[in-house]
RNA sequence: GCGUCAAUAGUCAAGAUGGAAACGACGAGAGACUUAAAAUCUCUUCCCGUAGGGGAUCGCAGGUUCGAGUCCUGCUUGACGCACCA
């Protein structure tokens, strides 16, 4: 009898796999009927030059188990992987490495490809791509171009978050709670810059509402709920006393109003400007005057870095400016106060201070000796000194404890009103008084999607000063006339950007790609402009409009581009889709001259077959990180959406099943990291387990949703459970009949239990429960090794088919060993289980006495109830608690039965 | 502060709909094989008892129920996310 040793045949198996193309897409070859497709994906990774790490072996092993078993059950499959090599990490280790990226990628992408076919993932190679392939970013730029014309892009002066240490603007999205980049972990500061940005704001009532329809996990959908962000209220103004000026606030609760003590501007408020000269006029009693200290602190203010606000959080400051506002609901007169705990980037810049009600506006109130007057009160209370002692009494606590029995008071007219009434009523009073309207908003802001990097795709616009000095907008041409007729449905792009957008113009497309140029100097600059921007041959142009000199544009976009619509050129590869990025040595060639390939796609117009998209999207199941809830999931949402509009697509949800994978941390329990000496490397463990011990490790763990700590120990236990796999089907006594081509069975005590486990493992494969399908293995191999148990050999080999898509290597070796199969076990069938195969005709049932279980009795599955009771007492066990007692008895049907007697 | 999730044996974990708590793995102990070790196999592994058997137990405290790990209320601890969002 030999030994397990799968060093010895892994490699066999994986050239086998790759000459018979085991795992090409099969486009519904094998079964035709619509829709009986499956789309399951990984996250794409970056390939750094680390090489794969255990955590992608958990996240590709869970999709490749997905793929698996829905290729046994008939379904056709698309399972593709790629690479997202585009980007700060690629770039940043490359400049650490003294090397262009260009030239470090190909490497690292035909490590991870190696290590991936050793884990034995069954991906569809030929639809390989890397979104740094000028054959796949042309389309990446193409996509921009649409959604520039679409009015979704404009180019803009903005203080934008700015990673001194990366030398690059950031999305909001990739600035950490602490004021650090989610990349490098450094402290971000603030910088004026021109940017490329998305206007996913318009998109921000789809991108929250569609969230509906997604089985998602629970925590994604709701911080993507809470990044949106929505909040329902009013806008409104005041007038500024003895003033020509209106200052408009935004509230959600404007049945507090009556309680608005004082008036709060964010120290960016435009309208401070406006107010100086009377801010100048004011007396004070102390020495400096009041514009100096309004001037003092505003200068403050802007110089705080956000880590600085971060920590003076709670300790609010502001300046008084001495002028006044009036309360339109009562005329009142109150305070105009300068304050940084205001933000001018939500709202309108501008609060009305209510310290009756809001936390952060009684800390204020307190700290400046501002008066405090409750306007809710439960309706039971009589007199508002009984709210609470200081007067304070939080809006969202009082409405969550008394609801509708909360009521207004020191309101006037609205004195006794329940707060939503009043909130109503109050907001009829501003629409009739035009002083105000309803008003939405969201947190989500515009995406930044500009970066001042060398490492992504050049952005496919050009700037021409004499068109722009015309007014002319790329609206205004032909093309743009046309554009706007064709999807005059779609938003109409709004005026402003119109404007502002004159002189700007997509190149044209039969430019595209605009290939990243290979160039010496790549390090980011320090003045926060694009390395690109020193390249003066490169940058110099025509216009496509008018043919004059132009400067093209010299910032690149963010990693996020190219993943956000990977999964559907996956579908729809090039049509050459020979024309991989490796050549047969798996050398890539050298980068400075990658061939553009725009002349192998067929179409001017879509850079997919829609006849390929409508086959495989949307993604069915995606698999993933966590930590992808608001960057990538959000903006992949987003363009979907926009290409919907677009005409482009005919569903507007990418991602119908999302399922997060934990991490793997180290031994030690922390991160793995270099730094730490605790990684785990995949190769490492292959070499010594195999990779079937590894999968089989990595899914039996934890759940899949769960983290997981290292463990070589527990690893062998997997390697151990494959061991005794191979030793049973390698002992004579353990299989009856060998080659006995007929299938016909007894359903015998353990052919049962095998057709019970093949039930359990098909519906918990389906529910990605992988741990509790292998353990479920475990225990019947338990039962096949006990001595004198043995299945039919046509038996055994359903087992092999249900441990294929776990451990694919050693099934597929015992399939073709054992049974000299030569067509894979990847494409066999899963075996079929009858209901009545697996129903017992004895069920053994609890017997229990006031609820503690004292005997069981092995009865006819269906017995009557009487006859069971009278069972039941025979047992000695259990009558001697009861006899002599009364009571009464509770029986659920084929579960327990239960005698409780009378106190 | 807000939101989401979690807590079961020495460790990782199973336990959908309330109905036998602890499947499976790791570790530990004993034994078999071996000159020996590793590997492999067998048994034990909450407490008391040689055993039949009995008792306890699911972060803590209450409650609902014939019956609660599971439902409800309050609390503790931890993880993740957001955070001056008006």
């Amino acid at each position: 009898m030999s030994k397990y040793q799968p060093r010895e045949f892994e490699g066999e198996i994986m050239e086998l796999w790759e000459k018979e193309q085991v795992y090409r897409t099969e486009d519904g070859i094998r079964n035709n009927k619509s829709g009986n497709k499956m789309y399951t994906l990984s996250m794409f990774p970056y390939p750094s030059g680390a090489g794969l790490h255990v955590g992608h072996a958990r996240i590709y092993t869970g999709t490749d188990v997905l793929a698996r078993f829905m290729r046994l059950q008939g379904i056709s499959v698309l399972h593709p992987m790629g690479w997202d090599a585009f980007g700060l990490p690629a770039e940043n280790a490359a400049i650490k490495a003294k090397k262009n990226p260009m030239d470090m990628v190909p490497g690292n992408i035909t490590t991870f490809k190696k290590q991936m076919k050793s884990l034995g993932l069954s991906y569809d190679w030929s639809r390989e791509f890397s979104t740094t392939d000028p054959a796949y970013y042309r389309w990446t730029q193409w996509l921009f171009q649409q959604f520039f014309k679409m009015g979704l892009l404009y180019k803009k002066n903005t203080p934008i978050h700015f990673c001194p240490s990366c030398k690059t603007g950031l999305a909001e999205e990739e600035v950490l709670a602490n004021g650090t980049h989610e990349r490098c972990g450094k402290p971000i500061t603030k910088k004026d810059l021109p940017q490329w940005i998305f206007r996913i704001t318009t998109y921000a009532e789809r991108l929250l509402s569609d969230l509906k329809g997604l089985d998602w996990p629970e925590g994604i959908l709701t911080m993507q709920k809470n990044w949106i962000g929505k909040s329902e209220g009013v806008e409104l103004d005041f007038k500024v006393d003895g003033l020509d000026e209106t200052i408009r606030v935004f509230t959600t609760a404007l049945d507090t109003i009556y309680g608005a003590t004082f008036m709060v501007l964010s120290p960016e408020h435009p309208l401070i400007s406006r107010l100086r000269g009377h801010i100048s006029n004011v007396k004070t009693s102390g020495e400096k005057s009041k514009l100096t200290e309004v001037d003092e602190y505003i200068e403050k203010a802007e110089k705080k870095t956000d880590i600085e606000r971060e920590t003076e959080n709670k300790d609010k400051t502001g300046v008084f400016t001495g002028l006044y506002c009036i309360n339109p609901f009562n005329n009142g007169r109150i305070p105009i106060w300068i304050a940084d705990y205001v933000l001018m980037g939500y709202g309108t810049g501008a609060v009305m201070g209510v310290p009756g009600h809001d936390a952060r506006d009684y800390q204020y109130a307190i700290k400046y000796g501002l008066v405090v007057k409750p306007v809710i009160k439960p309706d039971t209370m009589a007199i508002r000194t009984d709210i609470k002692s200081d007067g304070f009494w939080n809006y969202e606590e009082i409405k969550a404890k008394y609801a509708e029995k909360s009521v207004l008071c020191n309101s006037d007219s609205y004195d006794g009103l329940s707060s939503l009434q009043a909130k109503e009523k109050m907001t009829v009073f501003v629409e009739n008084q035009k002083i105000g309207k309803r008003k939405i908003n969201y947190h989500l802001r515009d995406w930044i999607f500009s970066r001042q990097r060398y490492w992504g795709e050049p952005i496919p616009m050009v700037f021409c000063q004499s068109c722009k000095d015309k007014g002319i907008s790329w609206w205004d041409t032909d093309e743009g006339k046309k554009f706007n007729k064709k999807h005059h449905n779609i938003s109409k792009v709004d005026q402003n950007i119109q404007v502002e957008m004159q002189g700007w113009f997509p190149i044209v497309e039969k430019d595209l790609p605009l290939k990243l140029p290979y160039v010496q100097s790549y390090e980011p600059t320090d003045t926060g402009e694009s390395p690109l921007s020193k390249m003066t041959d490169w940058k110099k142009t025509t216009c496509p409009h008018c043919g004059k000199h132009a400067i093209r544009e010299t910032d690149t976009m963010p990693n996020w581009a190219g993943s956000c619509w990977y999964f559907l050129k996956f579908a729809s590869p090039d049509k050459d889709s020979s024309t991989n990025i490796f050549d047969s040595s798996g050398v890539l060639p050298t980068s400075r001259d990658i061939p553009s390939r725009k002349n192998i796609v067929d179409s001017s117009e879509h850079p997919w077959r829609k006849e390929d998209i409508k086959k495989w999207l949307p993604v069915d199941w995606y698999l993933g990180g966590a930590e992808h809830a608001v960057l990538h999931l959000l903006y992949a949402r987003f363009w979907v959406k926009a290409l919907y509009d677009l005409g482009l697509l005919d569903f507007s949800e990418p991602f119908l099943r999302l399922r997060n994978v934990g991490m793997v941390l180290a031994e030690d329990h922390r991160k793995m990291s270099k730094s730490f000496n605790n990684v785990v490397n995949p190769d490492d463990v292959i070499g010594e387990y195999g990779a079937d011990s590894l999968r089989v490790y990595e899914m039996f763990m934890a759940p899949f949703n769960m983290e997981i700590f290292w463990s070589t120990k527990a690893l062998q236990g997997g390697y151990r459970f494959l061991n005794r796999i191979w030793q049973i089907y390698n002992s004579p006594d353990k299989i009856n009949g060998r080659d006995d081509k007929n299938d016909k069975t007894d359903t015998t005590k353990i052919v049962v239990s095998l057709y019970k486990t093949i039930q359990k493992v098909g519906s918990d494969i389906s529910q990605t429960k992988y741990n509790t399908a292998i353990a479920a293995m475990m225990e019947f191999l338990n039962e096949w090794e006990k001595q004198g148990e043995s299945l039919p050999y046509q038996e055994a080999k359903k087992f092999l088919v249900i441990l294929s898509p776990f451990a694919p290597f050693i099934a597929e070796k015992l399939w073709r060993d054992i049974y000299k199969e030569t067509k894979s076990i990847a494409l066999s069938t899963w075996p079929k289980i009858e209901k009545k195969d697996i129903v017992d005709d004895t069920v053994h049932i609890p017997v229990q006495v006031n609820g503690k279980v004292r005997g069981v009795v092995s009865v006819p599955h269906d017995i009557k109830q009487s006859d069971l009771e009278k069972l039941a007492l025979e047992q000695e066990g259990i009558r001697k608690y009861i006899e002599g007692k009364s009571y009464k008895t509770i029986y659920v049907a084929g579960k327990i039965l239960n005698f409780v007697l009378n106190r």
